[in-house]
This record gives structure tokens, C-alpha cells and sequence, in this order.
RNA sequence: GGUCGAGUGGUGGAAUCGGUAGACACAACGGACUUAAAAUCCGUCGCCCGUAAAAAGGUGUGAGGGUUCAAGUCCCUCCUCGACCA
């Protein structure tokens, strides 16, 4: 009988007390001890604390970066590795209004279960450093950088079209919104015109853009990006109106097309519309109008979607050749984008073709090239110039420079620069956010507060929904928190707007170097030293939105001289979703996996017998395919979570989650565990010697191999899963030894404590170490020990493998040609033939060609 | 529809600069131990052919073609899946 096996359950929790009762990964906050060593941030994405609590997705982000964290350490770095809640935002707005709960105490509840949950993973954050978004200490500076922003022009109020949720009595952004419908509740949107604060990021799309070079990031991540803000370079060109002294402007990428436009489209939001409209058109161009502001974008734009729209009864006028050409207006064309009007060539442009081919407009050739007629088919690519005028016989790019010198000596364009990326809508009408600390005088006039009144605290109001005349939730407060007295004696009223979920998102990652100062955001000199962060890991999907919107407060503040580097992540990496199995029957239901068994080798719904349709799919709870990890803590422990979290596969890899595989690690600690432990007695092994490691040359050597590739796969990150495989073999070999020593333990100890601090840290403490072995210095290999006197050669004939011969290590070309052609099985395929060639690859292999 | 990425045993996955395909695990199978089971330990494990058992051989990284002494890896065409965008 065992009486002393691995356990977990009793190890774990005493050592994760120990390292917070003795605050084992605390960094210092004196710069000028900071400043005699390294330093490495590395970051998770800080969690959005739902009531759903820790899920597996976050493990997965998590103990990757704490093992770089414990690796780091123990290299000799100062490790920068915090964790802090994202806790303001309309799910637990919603969430409290059901309950009828405050919704700070449904945060509270929220991040002290997050808290619990992530430390039974044994990560090694430094907690005197957590923040919180939805506290005031925190949301005061969120607000203290809104103002800088503010004060540079570069928030303003504007009327714009918005995805309006009369059910929530909210605003949400485009993506929350699928098919007319909030994703969460499926409760309808509409769009409606509100006066809404922007933020001018595109004011820095050319930054965000360029600076993606100077980052290490995943070549795919900075494509997403580079297509998100979308730079298309070509031409502003201004249409004259017949009989009209109105103009407008297009703008297009491909000027060396014009002669090609044989009609223009206004958007039906263009104010130009009503304006230019025939009395004969007015009343089918309204009605089309009134229909497309209801449309999404997407909808609108779709290019399977039936093209619509009505002529106005007006003609522009072409540039070129005077040219009546009549203008439309159509949804396929947005008032967002570009200048709300376009030239189109339906010779040339996919949407313009099917466009024109359905209300029967000429389509005319002037790139030649095309496979089909064009009257068939729009041709994209490049070609010469025909039909052109001036352009003719150019090639695309030379017609495209050649058009705009044009027009700018004409006076009729110029040059221009277009982003696909929009201006950042930042106001909701909710509560649970950051109130705008602005006021409104009585005459419009907007006033900044001023840094000192900060922050401008939520107020308690009686219910989280709009007012009956539409205002925000804010305006339900009371008048003392409503009117606020400015400095110079004159009394405003608050904006009752407040910012989306974003905002403490956007610098969090700078507030965790200086968690509690109330002087300032952050104390500089410890911006210095610790910026930018090294390493930031989290889900793809705010590959775009988040990584985007944190880049432009950070390039904000680059700009005020608050930070002193461009960017705020050198480093990016997205962990790779878990997917598990899930079951589903014909009417597209989920069924939980206790609710399936196997028949035949197919699912069937226990209950109902129906058969059920069994996917690999991201674990979700919409998709009842769920495991929580701290179930897996329950039944193996942490260390065998994290191990095998790593172990299936590399980090930025989606794999499947098998529970067999969680064996095979716990299987692996429990070898661990008996290297070092004799299970019957309880007491240390008595196959440990005091000997020194070099006793066993085999085992020495496997363990320096073992420093060797555990170091550089960690140092890789997306290869933890290799640097577990060399550590298991490592512990193979060491099992099947008369003897072990101690040292050699002891250095092996080191390399696991990353991956699985709690049993490294209980063994290294069983062999009489004291302190924490996380604390100890990372062990160095010696390559001396690693060169063999032997190195095997693969013989190969004809590139195939015929024997491995065993050949000194200094063995020269001509010796290993000698020992290849003597030895009998290759010998065997050569029979005499004619050796037409001979390739030797040093230390490695022997190619004789016949 | 476009862009990017990926297809390797029954499964998750290894494989440096093009140089031993399948490391390490899981599952399965066989054996030892046990009254029995679990656990543990030992062994087998791509496919074909072959054998009493081996050895030897052939073939094999989604499909087809190419470059090379040598291709999972490079190039071309196609198929499938995934992510993002429209």
C-alpha cells in the first residue's frame, strides 16, 4: 500500500499560501532598485469579470505567460506580472438590473471569485498590484486621460447614425450587432441619429499604421490591422451639377478609370440629395431614402445582395469631356466612407457592373484586358487604356498619375489619401461606465473639470434605464450631482453620458506599474524602466478593436510626453482557442455530454434516442461543451492543468481537450513524484545518493540535454509542449536508474519548477532546500557534456536509408566515404554498380549516388 | 467573393538551414505482479508483403505534377478545413 502518494489537493494550497504569506513575487517599486537588473512585462489580457466566472480560455492565456514569468525570474530579470479586472460594461449592468442588485456589488462578488479562481492555478502574479476599471481610484485617471485627449481636439460631439437597441435603451457598437439583432439577447436594432462624443482616431491612422513595423508581432496579426484602417491612395474628384450651382466631391483609387464613368451615386444620407432631386423623382427618392437608414452597412454593402436604388432626375457634368452622366442614389454606396458620393465605372468595379447592368446603364471599356465582354463581366486587373482620351495606351499606374496631374492643374481634384477606419464612437447610454467628467453651460458651451475634482464618481440613481424624454441613465441623478459649480463661480450640468467598456482597457497595462499612486496615472521613471510591455498574450478576437484603440491612447500620450516609448506591445502572441466536443441534434440543439451516450460508435440522446451530431467546436456555454478548469484542479491538481494545457499542443495552437490527456501529465508528476519520494514509507528515495551528478554520465548527460531544450523551447514560448516531452524523458531515463543523485535532482527540479511550481517547490523542499526554488538561479548547460566521441551517420543510397553507422565524431568526408562503401547492407545495393556521386552532410548522413 | 493560415498513425502532436518521418503522450493490445480489480512495471503499436517468430523488402506526411543526390519542408495546379475581411 501507498500511503504517502502524490497529492495534490494537500501541497498546492499550502505552498500558494506560503508564497503569499512570504510575497514571493512582489516587485519592487523603487526605481532605483529596480534599475540593477533586467526587466521583462509580460501580460495577459486582464480578464472581464462576468458572473460566469474563470473558464478554460483563460487558463490557457494565463499559464503560458506565467511560465515565461517563473522562467524570467529565475534568469535574473525583474518580472513585471500583474493581473486586474476589466469590470466595467453592460453584462453586468444587465446582470445586476435582473438581480436588482447594485452593480458594483455584482463586480465585487464577481472579481473576488475571479481572484480565487485564478489562484488555485498557482500563477505568480504580483496581487499588490491588482486594479480594478470600475473603482474610482482606477476610473479617476481613465477620466484624468480622457481630458488630455479631449484637450487636443481630439474628442468632439456629432450627429451620426448608430445602432440603437430601443429594448436595451442603449447604443452598441457594430459588433455586438449581427442581423439587425444584439448578439446577446437577439432584441432588434435599429439605426438612429444621435448626438454621440467621438474620438479622432483617425487623426492617427497613418501612425497606426506605419509603426506596426517597429513591432514583433504575428505577421497575420499586423495584416488584420493594415486592413482594418485600410489606406487607399488615389483621388478626390469634384463633379459640376447641370443647371445647378451645386458640385460634389468622389473620391476613387482608380482616377485612370474616369473616362469610364457613365453615372454617379450619392448616398441616401448625402444632403445633397434633396437639393439636387427633380420634382418628378422627389417622391420615390424620399421614400428610398426613408428605407435606408434603417439598412446596416453590412447589409448595404453585401455584395450578394440585390442591388437598389432611384435616379434622381439630375446629371453631373464629366470633368473630361463635359459629358452628362446621371446621378443615382443607391445604399450600396455609404456616407461613412470616402465622401459619400462615388463615380461609377461599371466597366471596372464588380458592384458598379451588377449595378448598372440592372437599370440597363452603359457600360463602357477603358482598361483593355478582360477575358469576357464587358458588357458580361467587370474587369479589375490591369491593362492599357482605351477609350480615354489623353489616357490612351497607358498602363494603369502610369494613367492613375497622369489623371490626377491632371485634374490638379484643372482645378477639378486632387490627390487624396483614404482610411477605411472610422472615428471611434465613445458614449453609451448606460451606466455602469466611466461618467465623462464634462459639463454643459447653459449657453452649449462645453467645459472640461478641472484634473483636481477627479474623479467624478457615478451617481446612485433609482433605476438603469434611459429617462421617458431619451436621456441617459445618468440623468436620473439627483440635481446636487447633476449641477456642478466651476471654478469660476458659473454653475453647469454633467454629461450623463459615459464611456464604452474600452476606455480602462485602453492604458491598464500602465497603471499596473504604479498601481496606487494618487499623484498621477503613473510615476515616469517607472514608465522608463519598464516599458513596453515584452511579451502581451490573449484571444484573437481583439486581434483589431482593443490592440487598436490601446495603440492610439498610447500614441496620445506618446504625444503629451507621458510615456516614452510609441507603442505600448513590443510583443504579441494569441493563445489558440480549446476546442471540445459537442453534440447536436437535427433541429440544431446543443445536448450536454452527460446527456449522450455512444451507440455503434454514434451519438444518441440518452432520453429521446435521437441521433446527435457529434463537432470539435470553441468550448462555450452556448454550446454546453464547457470544461472549468478548476473542476481539473479538483480532480489533478493545478500542476497537472497547467502541464497539460501546454502539453497538447503549442500555445498559439487551437487543440482539442481530451481528459485522457490530463492523465498522462498526472501520470508524468506521480513519476515525479516516486524520483524523489518513496510512497510506502513517505520518506526520500532510497535510491538518492549524495554522489555527484557525473557518477551516472548517461543521466548527466540527458539532464544537460534536457537545461538545454527546456531553456531555449520556454524562451520560444510555442514550444512549451516539446520542452514537456524532453522533461518526461528526462524522468524516463532517471526512473529506470540504480541510483540518482541528488544533484542531479536538484538542477532537474529547477527546470519543472516553471511549468509546475507546486511539486517542484515540495520536492525541492523535501531535499532539505529552504527559500523557494522560484527564487533560484535557472541552471546553464554545458555543452562539453554534450559532445559524444561517437556520432551516428545515416548511410543512404539513391537518397534512400540503407544503415546507421557508428563513426567517430572527428571521422573526416573520405573516412566516412570509406566506412559507407564497406559496409555490407550498403554494399548490398550498390552491386557493383557505377557510384556516380557522393554527398556527405557532417555528422549527419552519407548520400552515394549509383 | 477576397486575404491569411493549416492538412502528418486510431487520437493530440514531434521533426533545426531541404538530410533517420511519427519524438513525447493518449487510446488499444499482450505480458508480469495480484485471490481479484485498480495502480505500477515490461513489451508491441502507420500500411503492405513476408515469417513459427524474426530479418530483409516495398510503400507512406490531403490529391496530382515539378525542382533536387535528397522534399512533411521549396515551386505550380487542385481539394478540404479554419480565421479575418467583404
Amino acid at each position: 500500500m501507498e500511503n504517502h502518494p502524490y497529492a495534490p489537493a494537500e501541497i498546492e494550497p499550502y505552498w500558494q499560501a506560503e508564497w503569499q504569506k512570504k510575497e514571493a513575487f512582489k516587485v519592487p517599486n523603487d526605481i532605483e532598485i529596480l534599475k540593477t537588473k533586467p526587466k521583462f512585462y509580460v501580460l495577459g489580457m486582464f480578464p472581464y469579470t462576468s458572473g460566469a466566472g474563470l473558464h478554460m480560455g483563460h487558463a490557457k492565456n494565463y499559464v503560458p505567460t506565467d511560465v515565461l514569468a517563473n522562467f524570467r525570474r529565475m534568469q535574473g530579470y525583474h518580472v513585471m506580472h500583474p493581473m486586474g479586472w476589466d469590470a466595467f460594461g453592460l453584462p453586468t449592468e444587465r446582470y445586476a438590473v435582473r438581480e436588482n442588485e447594485h452593480p458594483a456589488h455584482v463586480t465585487k462578488r464577481n472579481t473576488e471569485t475571479f481572484q480565487q479562481q485564478i489562484q488555485r492555478i498557482g500563477l505568480s502574479y504580483d496581487w499588490s498590484r491588482k486594479i480594478d476599471t470600475s473603482l474610482p481610484e482606477y476610473y479617476r485617471w481613465t477620466q484624468w486621460i480622457f481630458l488630455r485627449l479631449y484637450e487636443n481636439g481630439l474628442a468632439y460631439l456629432a450627429d451620426v447614425p448608430v445602432n440603437w437597441c430601443p429594448a436595451l435603451g442603449t447604443v452598441l457598437s457594430n459588433e455586438e450587432v449581427k442581423d439587425g439583432k444584439y448578439v446577446e439577447t437577439e432584441d432588434p436594432v435599429e439605426r438612429r441619429l444621435m448626438h454621440q462624443w467621438m474620438l479622432k482616431i483617425t487623426a492617427y491612422a497613418e501612425r497606426l499604421l506605419e509603426d506596426l513595423d517597429l513591432l514583433d508581432w504575428p505577421e497575420g496579426l499586423k495584416e488584420m490591422q493594415r486592413h482594418w484602417i485600410g489606406k487607399s491612395e488615389g483621388a478626390d474628384i469634384t463633379f459640376k451639377i447641370r443647371d445647378s450651382k451645386e458640385v460634389f466631391t468622389v473620391f476613387t483609387t482608380r482616377p485612370d478609370t474616369l473616362f469610364g464613368a457613365t453615372y454617379c451615386v450619392l448616398a441616401p444620407e448625402h444632403p445633397l440629395v434633396s437639393e439636387i432631386t427633380h420634382p418628378d423623382a422627389a417622391a420615390a427618392v424620399n421614400a428610398y431614402v426613408k428605407a435606408a437608414v434603417n439598412k446596416s452597412d453590412l447589409q448595404r454593402t453585401d455584395l450578394a445582395t440585390e442591388k437598389t436604388g432611384v435616379f434622381t432626375g439630375a446629371y453631373a457634368i464629366h470633368p473630361c469631356n463635359d459629358a452628362p452622366i446621371p446621378i443615382w442614389v443607391a445604399d450600396y454606396v455609404l456616407m461613412t466612407y470616402g465622401t459619400g458620393a462615388i463615380m461609377a465605372v461599371p466597366g471596372h468595379d464588380e458592384r458598379d457592373h451588377e449595378f448598372a447592368s440592372t437599370f440597363g446603364i452603359p457600360i463602357v471599356e477603358v482598361i483593355k484586358g478582360g477575358e469576357k465582354p464587358i458588357e458580361e463581366a467587370p474587369f479589375e486587373g490591369d491593362g492599357v487604356c482605351v477609350n480615354s482620351g489623353f489616357l490612351n495606351g497607358l498602363q494603369v499606374a502610369e494613367a492613375k498619375e497622369k489623371m490626377i496631374a491632371w485634374l490638379e492643374s484643372e482645378g477639378k481634384g486632387a490627390r487624396q489619401v483614404q482610411y477605411r477606419l472610422r472615428d471611434w464612437l465613445f458614449s453609451r447610454q448606460r451606466y455602469w461606465g466611466e461618467p465623462f467628467p464634462l459639463a454643459h453651460l447653459e449657453d452649449g458651451t462645453i467645459v472640461q473639470l478641472p484634473d483636481e475634482v477627479l474623479p467624478v464618481e457615478l451617481p446612485p440613481i433609482d433605476a438603469y434605464k434611459p429617462t421617458e424624454d431619451g436621456k441617459p441613465p445618468l440623468a436620473r441623478a439627483d440635481a446636487e450631482w447633476l449641477k456642478v459649480t466651476l471654478p469660476d463661480g458659473s454653475v453647469a450640468t454633467r454629461e450623463t453620458n459615459i464611456m464604452p467598456q474600452w476606455a480602462g482597457s485602453c492604458w491598464y497595462y500602465l497603471r499596473f506599474l504604479d498601481a496606487h499612486n494618487t499623484e498621477a496615472p503613473f510615476d515616469t521613471a517607472l514608465e522608463r524602466y519598464w516599458m513596453p510591455v515584452d511579451l502581451y498574450m490573449g484571444g484573437a478576437e481583439h486581434a483589431v478593436l482593443h490592440l487598436l484603440y490601446a495603440r492610439f491612447w498610447h500614441k496620445v500620450l506618446y504625444d503629451a510626453k507621458l510615456v516614452s516609448t510609441q507603442e505600448p506591445f513590443q510583443g504579441l502572441l494569441n493563445q489558440g482557442t480549446i476546442l471540445a466536443e459537442s453534440y447536436q441534434d437535427a433541429a440544431g440543439k446543443y445536448y450536454y455530454p452527460h446527456e449522450v451516450e455512444q451507440n455503434d460508435g454514434k451519438a444518441v440522446a440518452k432520453t429521446s434516442r435521437v441521433p446527435l451530431q457529434t463537432q470539435m467546436e470553441k468550448m462555450s456555454k452556448s454550446r454546453f461543451n464547457v470544461i472549468n478548469p478548476n473542476d481539473v484542479i479538483d480532480n489533478y491538481g493545478a500542476d497537472a492543468l497547467r502541464l497539460y494545457l501546454l502539453f497538447i499542443g503549442p500555445v498559439t495552437a487551437s487543440t482539442p481537450w481530451q481528459d485522457a490527456g490530463v492523465e498522462g501529465v498526472y501520470r508524468f508528476l506521480q513519476r515525479v513524484w516516486r524520483l524523489v519520494i518513496d510512497e510506502d514509507s513517505g520518506e526520500l528515495s532510497e535510491k538518492l545518493t549524495d554522489a555527484a551528478g557525473t557518477t551516472d554520465p548517461e543521466l548527466w548527460r540527458e539532464l544537460h540535454k534536457t537545461v538545454k531544450q527546456v531553456t531555449e523551447d520556454t524562451e520560444s514560448i510555442d514550444k512549451m509542449n516539446t520542452a514537456i516531452s524532453q522533461m518526461m524523458i528526462f524522468v524516463n531515463t532517471a526512473t529506470q536508474a540504480k541510483s540518482l543523485s541528488k544533484e542531479t535532482l536538484k538542477i532537474f527540479l529547477h527546470l519543472l519548477s516553471p511549468y509546475a511550481p507546486h511539486i517542484a517547490q515540495e520536492l525541492w523542499h523535501r531535499l532539505g532546500e529552504t527559500g523557494f526554488i522560484a527564487q533560484a538561479q535557472w541552471p546553464t548547460h554545458d555543452a562539453s557534456v554534450l559532445t559524444s566521441a561517437t556520432v551516428t551517420i545515416i548511410a543512404q543510397v539513391n537518397g534512400k536509408l540503407r544503415n546507421r553507422l557508428q563513426l567517430p565524431a572527428e571521422a573526416t568526408d573520405k573516412e566516412i566515404e570509406e566506412a559507407a562503401l564497406a559496409d555490407e547492407r550498403v554494399q548490398r545495393f550498390i552491386e557493383g554498380k557505377p557510384i556516380r556521386k557522393v554527398i556527405v552532410v557532417p555528422n549527419r548522413l552519407i548520400n552515394i549516388v549509383v
